[in-house]
DNA sequence: GGTGCTATGGTTAGGAA
DNA sequence: ATTCCTAACCATAGCAC
C-alpha cells in the first residue's frame, strides 16, 4: 500500500479578488499583461468559433496600446467608422447561410442612391455654413465662432445646429471616401480582397514598432496581435 | 440519519469543445451571445483592476455591431485613430505616475491653436468644393460628379485631391465636435466625468436598438454596452 | 513588462424555458 | 436572442524567476 502524504502547499492557489483598482504596481502591471492575453485569446476564440469579426484595443496606464483583431484591427475600426457591414456580407463567392448577406448588385444600388444624396448634403453643408457667417455678423462677436459666444442660446437651436452641421460633414466624408476607395481598386493602389470598403484616412500615421507572434496555441488564429509605443 | 439520494443529472455539465467553427445555426448563436458578453466583461474588469482604456467591436456574421469600451468606445477609437495618449493624459487630478501625462493647461492651449486652425480648414473646404464645380463643368459630365467620371485621370491628382478634401473634412468635424462637447457639458446635458475629449460626431447616425446595462456587478463598471443593426 | 507553477474561482457547454 | 441551471473546464491570483 502507498501511502499517500500530503506534500505542502507551494501556492495558495488562485483567491477572488474584488474587482477594483489594483494599488500594487507590480500587482497591476502583472493582471494586466495576463488579463490582457486572456481577452485577446477570447477574441480569436470568439472570431474562430463564430466567425466574428473582433477588433480589440487597449489602453495601458503606461500609455501604450495593445490590439488584436480578426481579420486585423483596422478592418473592424473601418467597418465600425463608415457604419458598413463588415466584408464578409459583400462576399457573394463565399455561399454560406448568413440571412444578412447583401448581395454586391444590392450594394451597389444602395450605393447610388447614397451618391445621389450626396449633391443635396453638400448643398445642406453650405446652407449651414451660410447660417453660421449670419450668426456671426448678427452676434457681432468678432474673432470668435458663433458657437464659441456664450451669449448665444446654446441650449436647443445652435447644439442642433451644430449637430446637423457634423452629420453633413460626415456624410459627405464617408460617401467621398468609398468612392475613393472603390477608384483606388480600380487603379490596382489597393487588391479587391477582403478589404475596407471605407478607408478611415485619419489613421493613415500610425506606425507599428513591434510585432508578436500570438503563442498559445501555435498561431492557429487569424488575427494579428501588436502594440506600439505612443 | 439523513439519505443523501442523489439527484438524476439534468444537465452534463459543460463539456470541452474544440477551437473551430461551429456548424450548428443555433449552438452558434448562443455561444456568440455568451461569449460576447463574456469578452465585455473581461474587458470591463481589466479596465477597473488596471486602469486601462478598453474598446472592444464585435461584428457578428449576421452583421450587426455590438461594442464595449471603457470610458467609451469612441473614446478609446478616437485615441488609437488619432496616435494621442489616451484621456487619462488629460487628468490633472489623477496624480499618478504616467510619463505620457499631459497637463490641462497644456492641452487647453493645443485645443485653442486647433479652434484657431478651423478657420482656415472651413475656407480649405469651400476651395475644394469649388474646383470640384470647376471640374464638373469642364468635364462635362452632367449628372455625375467629377470623381465618377472615368474619363478624368484619377491616378494622382484628383486622388491626392479628395484625399486632401477628406482630411479637411475630418478636421473640421473633429474640432467642431469637440467644441460641441464642451457646449453640451457646460449646459448639463452631459456630465463630466471621464467623457470623450473629442466625440466622434461621425458615428451618430447610427440607431441604437438595444441596450442594455451590464448585469454582473450591478452596472458598477463605466463602460457602455450596445449593440445596432447595420 | 513576461514566464512557469498550482489550487481555486469563474466561465461556459449543453439543455430547457 | 437572453436567461436559468448544473457540472465541468479553464483562466488566473499569488509567488518565484
Amino acid at each position: 500500500m502507498v501511502i499517500l502524504r500530503k506534500l505542502p502547499k507551494r501556492t495558495q492557489g488562485r483567491k477572488r479578488i474584488e474587482i477594483k483598482k489594483l494599488e500594487n504596481l507590480n500587482n497591476k502591471q502583472v493582471t494586466f499583461s495576463k488579463r490582457r492575453s486572456g481577452i485577446f485569446k477570447k477574441a480569436a476564440e470568439l472570431s474562430v468559433l463564430c466567425g466574428a469579426e473582433v477588433g480589440v484595443i487597449v489602453f495601458s496606464t503606461a500609455g501604450k496600446v495593445f490590439c488584436y483583431g480578426h481579420p486585423n484591427v483596422e478592418t473592424v475600426l473601418d467597418c465600425y467608422c463608415s457604419g458598413v457591414a463588415p466584408p464578409a456580407v459583400f462576399d457573394d463567392t463565399a455561399g454560406d447561410q448568413n440571412p444578412n448577406r447583401v448581395p454586391m448588385a444590392e450594394f451597389n444600388k444602395e450605393y447610388m442612391e447614397a451618391i445621389k444624396e450626396l449633391e443635396e448634403q453638400k448643398r445642406r453643408v453650405v446652407e449651414v455654413k451660410e447660417e453660421v457667417r449670419m450668426k456671426k455678423v448678427v452676434g457681432g462677436c468678432g474673432e470668435r465662432f458663433w458657437w464659441e459666444d456664450e451669449s448665444v442660446d446654446l441650449d436647443v437651436l445652435d447644439v442642433q445646429e451644430v449637430e446637423h452641421y457634423l452629420m453633413s460633414l460626415e456624410d459627405v466624408r464617408k460617401k467621398v471616401a468609398a468612392r475613393l476607395h472603390e477608384v483606388r481598386i480600380l487603379n490596382g493602389t489597393l487588391t479587391p480582397g477582403a478589404l475596407p470598403p471605407v478607408p478611415a484616412v485619419h489613421r493613415l500615421c500610425h506606425m507599428p514598432m513591434m510585432t508578436t507572434g500570438f503563442g498559445a496555441q501555435g498561431g492557429q488564429f487569424g488575427g494579428g496581435y501588436h502594440g506600439f509605443g505612443v
